[in-house]
DNA sequence: TCTTGCATGTTAAGCGCTTAAGTTCTAGCA
DNA sequence: TGCTAGAACTTAAGCGCTTAACATGCAAGA
């Protein structure tokens, strides 16, 4: 263990080149010839060289890291997110490691703080809750870009999905499909919950339908379930659920009821979160692009890295995703 | 953005004190007064000094970051088992960092380069697929532990569940409600596949019941559902799945078909993850008991770190949690 | 009164790398 | 032939910290 690795030291006694020649050429840099480049790269993987990472943020001041404080590990869509995350870093030549708090706010600030005693190039936090004047403090040191969350630093980048625009979508769907007696079974004050059953309203209410037909109150397959026992009286003929899991919860408290999805009633989900998998290529819903968020989170870290200095809010709008539990409601 | 951040030069100048004073007295080393260390604490605060990790990794040659590098974070158990790494490890004094790779070994490997090049002081893998010999090359360097998962890499550290007798277990619960037709969703290759299915065989065997209904394959959700198609035909009573995320396909598919559960067909998971909870209090499972492996995977680290050189593999014993997913077979 | 010893510092070297500012040396050109 | 430009290096300073070795002053024991 640890038996005294090699360093550029090494190499260049070995190679006879000054130990900068030997910096340079590991780095790819021009100022060396081809042929001494590659002597040198032969020469450090026979010596089972390993660039320390700490002595070259040190002197140069990069660290060519980006830091990725993720709220909940649980949650499918963070996990989406990050892993897009670290496709587009890696892309750009960066790497990427993660910190994680499970809602833990006093944790994620740890990996915060973690992240700029690293010297990380830059941090994106994902779904967090730290507070908006702790990443101020953060961000004062390294520039700080917001995903799928919405902390109240104005100075800060962020992008978000346009949850208002998806719970519209949603419902807009379900009102193409003929239907007129539509539900929501909302998730109260969890992420996107408020801007989703807006959505909803807006859509009902630019159709001149009931925009009150609203059940539930959270973001768990629970709820799903009791929601479509307090409508059971009277049923609507299609229901917008705030997250997939909720749909998941509904359709199977439905299931039980002899009642079928899209059949007897259709419901749209909404994450397109891997949740929506154990029902196969079957639920209709919103998808909230992690690719696109993850992609436009480290373009904009890469900006500011570039001097950009005003801040950004970018709000990238969803996609509906109709599968096969939702359908035209049939003409009685 | 980065505008020159105080060093201990700084407070040293600030304060009349020589740098090394400095650094010992934030660092709560003996050999300075209470006053003198207080008075250092105070300016740098007032500073808002940060302490550069890359520099004081290159003077120490110890950095006070684990990694964690983890196969799928997509994978509730991993997450979970994370969650408990970066506990205990918080609870010692060292920073957690994760890296990740989403099952491409080639990712993964750059994630554990990666903290190879950082110096961090050890490295927990956690369900990867990396392989062995690429483990050794880095275990040269640092010492890694390999968690929930068993490398064929003999010198490392290791700490897994019994999978085979969770297996078994789990089987045993159902042959004690009165079923004697129960079916197993296999796992096929994935981590802990083939042991929990020998563990069904184990208990199968040992009844004189038959040990062939195996369908499946993966240790998805859609694997479950069609499992459940597959033995539409002749189901059986119960089912054993290979992970809760399989259950909850296969729980999935049969709602979809009116098959009640536990009331026509009793179903145990495997790993009592959160994903258990969408279904609320409701899973029979294996719980793989992530705590103790994650505390473990810790202190071998620790001891490593401490100087013990010898491998260590180390079993830990999972449990059953009974919940309401399975009942007693009714006599017919 | 003169050591000892301890508490409380200080000095200085150095961790392994990067980078700005030289130094050679060769080739091209007038 | 002499001059210059560029290619291909080398030198040396320094990034911000830690740590072993050394200094200093003061209380206590002989």
């Amino acid at each position: 263990m640890v038996p005294a690795r090699p360093t550029l030291g090494d190499i260049a006694e070995a190679t006879g080149i000054s130990e900068a020649a030997v910096s340079m050429s590991l780095r790819g840099l021009p100022g060396v010839s081809e042929a001494t480049r590659q002597r040198v790269v032969d020469v450090a993987a026979e010596l089972g060289y390993t660039r320390n990472l700490a002595a070259s943020t040190l002197a140069a001041n990069r660290s060519g890291l980006i830091g990725v404080v993720v709220g909940d590990l649980h949650n499918p869509f963070f996990a989406d997110l990050s892993d897009a995350i670290s496709a587009v870093a890696k892309a750009s030549g960066l790497r990427v490691l993660l910190g994680t708090g499970h809602y833990d706010r006093r944790r994620e600030l740890d990996a915060l703080e973690t992240f700029r005693d690293l010297r990380a190039d830059g941090v994106i936090i994902v779904g967090t809750r730290i507070g908006a004047r702790a990443i101020e403090t953060i961000d004062a040191h390294l520039p700080v870009v917001a995903a799928a969350c919405l902390p109240r630093a104005s100075k800060l980048d962020r992008v978000v999905v346009d949850d208002r625009l998806g719970g519209r979508m949603a419902t807009e769907h379900l009102i193409a499909c003929g239907h007129t007696d539509i539900a929501h079974i909302h998730g109260g004050a969890g992420a996107g919950g408020r801007e989703r059953r807006a959505g909803f309203r807006d859509a009902m209410q630019a159709s001149g339908l009931p925009d009150d037909h609203i059940v539930g109150g959270e973001f768990t397959a629970e709820s799903g379930a009791k929601a479509v026992v307090e409508f059971a009286e009277a049923p609507p003929t299609a229901v917008v659920a705030c997250s997939d899991v909720v749909a998941w919860g509904a359709m199977a408290e439905l299931a039980r009821h002899g009642v079928g999805v899209p059949a007897d009633m259709s419901v749209v989900g909404y994450d397109n979160s891997s949740i929506a998998a154990p029902v196969g290529d079957f639920l209709t819903t919103i998808d909230g692009d992690r690719a696109t968020l993850g992609r436009r989170a480290v373009e904009l870290l890469l900006e500011r890295l570039g001097g950009r200095t005003d801040p950004v809010l970018e709000v990238v709008p969803p996609r509906l995703v109709i599968r096969h539990s939702t359908s035209p409601m049939e003409n009685p």
